[in-house]
DNA sequence: CATCATGTTACTTGTCTTGTTACGATCCGC
DNA sequence: GCGGATCGTAACAAGACAAGTAACATGATG
């Protein structure tokens, strides 16, 4: 497997939406995205579950933000797509029974649940309008034409 | 894929390569491991190369710790089975000049980066006979008599 | 030289995200 | 209502990577 980037596209995906306030569909943001609409759908139907996001069918439908990004943490983010497998390393489970793999395992998990933690803690304290404004301040340094994707 | 449990699984062996002094052969500790011995020799061949194990080939030959459990960190396990990738989420690189797509790199790479740093620093803070001790205590409140897997 | 054990390569398997196709359901405009 | 637009969903293929497996060469011991 390579990366998991779900929750950056969801998050890509959120703050262009709060730019252009008219619905997007699934196929407009697959492009935004460089993949295609189903998959789109698969990722965003957590989104909707939790209310972040609004999904409206036939002609004219679309996606909607329904919550100002100042309400959403990447945290948020991250449940809402189902909070995937942070890490790749993991313990082993060959000789449940035996004490010295136990032991490693308390070890390992006790560090990467610390690891776990902090990252949980960062990503709960940055909420979307931080991430849009750092994009903002960037974007008045540099006096390009198409600064973002396919919007 | 699953968890990547290599990590776990040589820390398993070497602390059991420390309690017998003589040399194991990657069938036994292929059986220890529960898997097949290629693995185990692929695995450990990391370990022999930064110069925590030695093989020895033939007749009465195997592996044998050549450091103390004292002398090696979990640090020093990961980096020689290659640093395998932490994480199983990661930035999207679907629009590398979206500006947004940057933006939200930063705040995802900055949170993963912190939970890094912290995970390698407990890694290293903790020595391999800090295990083994672990391990003896509990063995001490568990009057069994098999303690350990197959060995 | 016969045997044991590592070294190495190649191939298969399992798992998970991603990509793709297909089809059904729903909504709007004519 | 008809037709097209759009989401919802299921089913399946692709790609990546660790893990498992098989085959064979290499080297050491007795």
């Amino acid at each position: 497997m390579r990366n998991d980037s779900r929750l950056s596209r969801m998050l890509h995906v959120l703050i262009h939406m709060d730019k252009h306030q008219h619905s997007a569909t699934s196929e407009m943001i697959a492009k935004m995205l460089n993949t295609n609409p189903v998959v789109v759908r698969r990722t965003m139907a957590g989104l909707r579950e939790q209310g972040y996001v609004r999904s409206e069918k036939g002609h004219g439908g679309g996606w909607t933000l329904v919550r100002p990004l100042s309400d959403i943490t990447l945290l948020d983010v991250y449940r809402a797509i189902g909070e995937p497998h942070l890490f790749a390393i993991g313990p082993a489970d060959d000789q449940p029974e035996c004490l010295v793999e136990q032991a490693v395992n308390v070890a390992l998990g006790d560090a990467m649940k610390e690891a776990r933690a902090l990252l949980l803690q960062r990503l709960g304290g940055v909420t979307l309008d931080k991430i849009a404004a750092d994009f903002e301040a960037k974007l008045a340094t540099r006096p390009a034409t198409s600064y973002s994707c396919a919007s």
